[in-house]
DNA sequence: ACTGGCACTCCACCACCGAGAGTGCCAACA
DNA sequence: TGTTGGCACTCTCGGTGGTGGAGTGCCAGT
C-alpha cells in the first residue's frame, strides 16, 4: 500500500512541518529533500497518504500537515534516533552532580529535562520499593506532641506528628526500643504484615500509645511518595500555539493537577523504555492536542517512577525521545548509586 | 490641585476599568456612577487628571485608563477595604484544616491564595528563627555513608548525608551522645558560636568524624529554609492580556526563577502588613507590567516569611489586598498553634 | 509509472469606507 | 468662576471587495 517513496515523503513532511511550522507543499518537498521526482508525482503520492489518513490539508490548496496517525507512523517506523549532542551529554552530567537529597535530585531533573527538550517537563518522585526500615525515632516536642521519624535504607527520612498523650518518658523509651528491634530491616510489606501482632504483644501500659504510633508508621510506610510530581519549563508553552486561550489554558490547568499528571504518566509510561502518546491517543481530554513522551526510570529490574515531557504534537520526536531516554537512564543510575 | 470630584472620578475610572477591562469615557462615567454633572465637566476634570499623570488614553479619542500613578493613588487614598465574603472565610478555614506537615501547609496555602484571588500566588517557606534543636541522630546507611538528622522544636526535620569513613559503631555512639548533650536546646545562632570549641574538646579519635558532622550541622542550621518558594495558580495568567508572547512569557519565566521570586517577595513585603507594588515600581524588570501584592506572615513579634500574588496592574486591589491579608494572618496563626 | 501543463480554489493581504465612540474646544449660561 | 450643550475632529473597529500567490487535482503525453 505504502511503498518506500510514499514513506519517504511522509517522513519529509513530518520533518519539514516540525522545523518550519508551516503546511508543506509538493514543490518545497522535492526542492528540500532531493526526491528525484517531479512535484506532480509527489502530489499523487500525497493524495494517497491523505486518503489513508496520514496527512491532511488545513484547507483546500494549502500544503499538507501530518495527522496524529502520520506522527504515529513516523515515530514507529520512520524516525531515526538522533543522538544527543556532546553539550547535552555534558549538561546532564554536570546538572545532577552535587544534588544532596531526593528533593533536589527531582528538582534538578525536571529543570534539566525542560532545558534540553525545550518542552514542559514532568518528574514523578521515585518509589523505592526495595527500601527497608533503617531507623525509627520518636522525638518529644511537648508532653502531648511528638514526632515519629522513619529512616529507610535509601536515606529517605519520613516524619509524622503523633499524639503522645502525656506518656511518661520511660514508656516512650520502652516503645521505641521494641519498635526498633521489631521493625528494622523490614520492607514496607513486611511491616504491614507484622503490625497487628506487634501491637498485640505490647505490655498493657504501652499498648495505647503503641497502637497510635504503629498506625502512624503504617501510614508512612504505605504512603506512596511517587504520588508527588514536579513540573518545570512551563514558559516553553509559549511555543505551543498562537491561540493562547483555547489551547494553552487547558494545558496549564492540567499541569496544576497533580492527580491528572500522575494518571497521565502512569498510563503513558510504566515501562523502562520511552513511550509516546500522540494527540488523541492521550487518556486525558484537555491534552488531546498535545503529545506526551515519557519513560520509567530506575534500575534494570525495578522501575521506580516515571518522567516525561508534554509538548505540541508538532514536536521533534527523535530528539525529544532521545533526551527523555538519556535523562531517565542517568537519573536511574544516579539514584541507584546513592 | 485635585478636588473631591476629581478624586471621585479617578476612583470611578479605576473601578470601571478593572471590572470592564475597557477604556472608560466620560459618558459611561456619569451614567454608571451618578456623578450629577455633565460629561463635559467630567472631560475637563479628566484632562487635568491626565495632565497630572494619573490617567492616559491608549490613543486619541479612546476612553481613559489609569496609569501606574493612578493605581497608586487609588490604593493609597481611594480604595475602600472590601471585606471577604463568608464563603471566602469558610474556604480559608476548611482549606487548611488537616494539613500535617509544613510542606502541605505551604502547598495548601498557595492553592488557597490562588483560588480566592484568582491570580498567581507565591508562598515562601517559613523560617522559624526561634526554633531550637530538639534531637540529633546519626543513622548508618552503610559503613561509609551515614545520615545526619536534626529535629527542631517546631517539629521540622532536616537531613544531610555525611561521610562516616568506616568509623566504628562505638565512636559513632560516643559522638552522638556528646553532640546531643551539647546542642539540644540551642538556637541556630548559639550552635554557630559553640561549634568550634565543641570540636576542639572532642577526644582525638572522635575528632575527624566529629568535625565532618559538625560542619554538616552548621550547614543545616544556617541553611535558610525560606529560600524556597512555591507557586500556584499559573493558569490565571490567562486573564493577563491578549498578547501572549510579549506579556505572559516573561512573567512565566520569572515565576520559574526561585531566586527572582525570593528577591521580589523580600523587597516588596517584609513587614506584617500588606504591601503593593504597581507596575514600574517593581524591582524586577520583566514584572514591570504586573502588580505584586504581598505580606509577611508569622506572629505579632516575629515575621517568618512572605506570601503574595502577582497579577496584572489592572487588578481588583481592594479584594486582592483583603484576601492576601486574611490568608497571611490565618497561616501565621495556624503555624503558631502547631 | 512518471511528468508537464493547465484550470481552479482558497487564503492572506491590502485598501477602502462608514459607523461609532470619544475627545477638545468654545460660546453661552447660572 | 464653574458648568453645560453643541460641534467639528480624530481614531479605531468591522466589513467589503479585489488581487496575488501558493498549492492542488486532473489529464494527456511520454
Amino acid at each position: 500500500m505504502l511503498d518506500d517513496r510514499k514513506l519517504t515523503i511522509l517522513r519529509a513532511i513530518v520533518t519539514d512541518y516540525v522545523s518550519m511550522r508551516e503546511p508543506v507543499g509538493s514543490r518545497a518537498l522535492v526542492e528540500r529533500y532531493q526526491l528525484d521526482v517531479s512535484p506532480a508525482t509527489v502530489r499523487n503520492d500525497m493524495a494517497v497518504l491523505e486518503e489513508e489518513g496520514y496527512i491532511m490539508q488545513p484547507h483546500t490548496s494549502a500544503g499538507r500537515i501530518p495527522t496524529d496517525k502520520g506522527y504515529r507512523m513516523f515515530v514507529d517506523r520512520l524516525g531515526t534516533v538522533k543522538p544527543l549532542s556532546g553539550a547535552e551529554r555534558r549538561a546532564i552530567e554536570t546538572f545532577m552532580a552535587g544534588a544532596v537529597d531526593i528533593d533536589e535530585v527531582v528538582r534538578r531533573t525536571v529543570r534539566l529535562l525542560a532545558q534540553i527538550t525545550r518542552q514542559v517537563a514532568i518528574v514523578q518522585y521515585p518509589i523505592l520499593s526495595s527500601a527497608t526500615i533503617r531507623h525509627l525515632e520518636i522525638v518529644t516536642l511537648s508532653p502531648e506532641r511528638g514526632l515519629l521519624i522513619l529512616v529507610n535504607s535509601t536515606g529517605k527520612v519520613d516524619q509524622r506528628p503523633v499524639d503522645l498523650g502525656n506518656a511518661p518518658d520511660d514508656t516512650l523509651a520502652d516503645l521505641r526500643g521494641r519498635l526498633n528491634a521489631a521493625l528494622i530491616g523490614l520492607a514496607p510489606s513486611q511491616v504491614v504484615e507484622k503490625a497487628e501482632t506487634l501491637v498485640a504483644e505490647l505490655p498493657d501500659d504501652v499498648r495505647p500509645l503503641g497502637a497510635a504510633v504503629v498506625s502512624a508508621i503504617l501510614e508512612l510506610v504505605t504512603a506512596d511518595p511517587s504520588t508527588r510530581v514536579v513540573v518545570g519549563g512551563v514558559p516553553n508553552l509559549t511555543r505551543f500555539s498562537d491561540q493562547y486561550e483555547s489551547t494553552v489554558r487547558p494545558v496549564l490547568e492540567a499541569l496544576e493537577e497533580q492527580v491528572v499528571l500522575l494518571r497521565l504518566l502512569g498510563e503513558v509510561a510504566g515501562t523502562g523504555d520511552v513511550t509516546v502518546r500522540i494527540g488523541h491517543e492521550n487518556p486525558y481530554a484537555p491534552l488531546r492536542s498535545t503529545s506526551v513522551v515519557a519513560s520509567g526510570y530506575g534500575t534494570e529490574d525495578d522501575i521506580w517512577a516515571n518522567l516525561g515531557v508534554v509538548g505540541p504534537t508538532r514536536m521533534d520526536y527523535p530528539s525529544t525521545m532521545a533526551a527523555v531516554r538519556a535523562v531517565a537512564r542517568y537519573v536511574g543510575r544516579f539514584l541507584a548509586e546513592g
